[in-house]
DNA sequence: CTAGTGACTGTTT
DNA sequence: AAAACAGCCACTA
């Protein structure tokens, strides 16, 4: 059962992602199978309406970083307080320890 | 049709 | 460490 359209798979994607995980947009597209196209990622999500059906927060920028996306850094700031109530932590750089919070998909043998 | 832009990433200077 | 370059796709003017 393949998605039809890359939107669609990209929303499958995140929703994979186990709470109190966290995934970068080129792990997305990874996952989505499109390794190279992390920018459809975000310009995805960007147009996705927040209905509590994808869990956009718990998609970070490589390295764990929180892309930047509004003047005010609002939107930050509620995306960290949300992955920060499923538990995971942010160092004093402001990034998520990915070496702990990473979203490791399962290892499945051909 | 072309050109510009964007929740990005990886490699090279 | 920071900046520049290249790569990929969708939408808008």
């Amino acid at each position: 059962m393949a998605a039809r359209n890359p939107e669609e798979r990209i929303y499958r994607a995140v929703m994979r992602i186990p709470r109190g995980r966290v995934a970068t947009y080129g792990q997305i597209a990874r996952v989505a199978g499109m390794p190279r196209h992390h920018r459809q990622v975000g310009r995805a999500l960007g147009r996705l309406i927040d209905d509590g059906l994808v869990p956009w927060h718990r998609v970070l920028g490589a390295g764990g970083t929180i892309s930047t996306r509004s003047a005010d850094g609002s939107v930050e700031q509620l995306q960290r307080k949300l992955l920060e109530r499923e538990g995971v932590m942010f160092d004093a750089r402001g990034r998520v320890a990915l070496a702990r919070f990473q979203w490791k998909r399962a290892a499945k043998g051909p």
